[in-house]
DNA sequence: CGGATACTACGGTCACGGCCGTAGCGTCGA
DNA sequence: TCGACGCTACGGCCGTGACCGTAGTATCCG
């Protein structure tokens, strides 16, 4: 009857400690961390950490790559990311919780990494214009590149049929963006894209957060090659004339 | 620094607890639901059942509607239908897990609603059928209808037009199924058609669980309306021989 | 107006699990 | 080979929260 209820429960168990969720959210711009990383940013001994660590491993939310005496954790797959957007959604939402710290909340909501991709505006941005110029098609699975889209991506130096052959999961799919609450680009394609960003120097991460910046090139790169790509820089105007998010119907 | 992990982890622990998961995921086909047959299906009794119920509504996970003496509690957007799929996806992948009962979980791949519309092979066949068809457009969020698609609708019994003006959400959006790892059709077009189905007996609800079974009547009317649909009928064959899921990537 | 029903509020019990102490194992550098 | 480092394993402390019993409030019915 109520059968695979206790799963759900299980999975949401695990992500409902304040240290972990802490570690996940650390983990959700796809690097690898050591334990003794996630511990600081969680706020709690390496021992403890060790602990919730191995929970997490054993239910496949993290992943770990050895190498010498350091174990870099990443999360366990694109689905575990997907799914912890799903939540950031709605605790982004909460009308119980406070808002966001501005200052932090602002370089969140300006760009950011999803995991392997881009979200924010900027994430946005590259969706909207793509779809905009007629470069995805709605295909099984998730969005499909026209011809344009093809061309579009080899332009920005990103070969479409490579970074899909790497990769088994889709390489096009739209992700809801918690901040913005409409979709981005997600897949190994919007991952191949960003990873050619980040080379490129048109986009740089910020140290210690999710939040990265576009530079002037990348602006310039994705404007020549994507018409009609904008990002919109609130911070020019006065931060604090922001649409109100509309209340979640 | 890791500002807002903590709101991500009271959503989650929130969902962590299993009877308070086991009520979540009974209202996932949409349906409103009293507190007493909430804490049956949780395993819990009345009085444990309200204080979870108000901590849910608190979290803004569900919504209420007063009648009389009844407290119909339902799911508090799709939103959280949305995150919940998600997590069901992590859960229906967990090597640690048993599989889902054999029975049930073949009904409920065939066909199911989740939230509002439908899901499983019916609700991947709609939106396949419609996909293929030429009959949706990708619009700024999720889908549009063309021209062909509208009528479509009609054809079927349903106003794009006046389904839209009711609510404020998009009217149609790929929504993940966690049984098939495929898209089908949510928002409120795709809730509407769910509606239409069901006062048409298309489609017939099964007591006690999200499974829905389509109609013959419903099989020709959405086969001659919409060409190309298919809704394949594994049990038809022998049982045991469904596909075996792809593992997750 | 009484009784039944549906639900919520409060209080006591108890167990799960988060936390850090110390201790042990493996890896790297000198 | 030895010491430093990164991490994990075990044990005891303690707080959070799930649970149900009893009691109270609101609504419907006869």
């Amino acid at each position: 009857m109520t059968g695979h209820g206790p799963y759900l429960a299980e999975i949401a168990h695990l992500m409902g400690d304040p240290a972990r969720a802490n570690m996940l959210h650390a983990l959700m711009d796809g690097r690898a961390l050591t334990a003794k990383e996630l511990a600081y940013i969680a706020g709690v001994a390496p021992q403890t950490a060790s602990g919730h660590l191995a929970r997490l491993m054993q239910g496949g939310l993290l992943a770990v790559a050895v190498q010498g005496r350091h174990r870099y954790y990443r999360l366990g797959g694109a689905e575990v990311a997907a799914a912890l957007e799903g939540l950031m959604v709605l605790a982004g939402s909460q009308p119980t919780s406070r808002k966001l710290p501005s200052r932090v909340g602002a370089e969140l909501s300006q760009a950011r990494t999803c995991y392997d991709h881009f979200a924010g505006r900027l994430g946005i941005g590259i969706h909207d214009a793509l779809l905009s110029g007629g470069h995805l098609s709605v295909a099984d699975g998730g969005y499909g590149l026209t011809r344009s889209g093809v061309a579009v991506f080899a332009e920005l130096g990103v070969d479409p049929a490579e970074a899909a052959s790497k990769s088994r999961r889709a390489a096009l799919r739209p992700c809801l963006d918690w901040s913005e609450r409409r979709p981005h680009l997600a897949g190994s394609l919007a991952a191949a894209l960003a990873c050619r960003c980040f080379e490129a120097g048109w986009v740089l991460r910020k140290k210690d957060s999710r939040a990265v910046s576009l530079t002037e090139a990348g602006r310039e790169a994705l404007a020549s090659h994507l018409p009609g790509f904008r990002c919109d820089e609130p911070d020019a105007a006065i931060p604090a004339a922001r649409a109100p998010a509309t209340a979640f119907a």
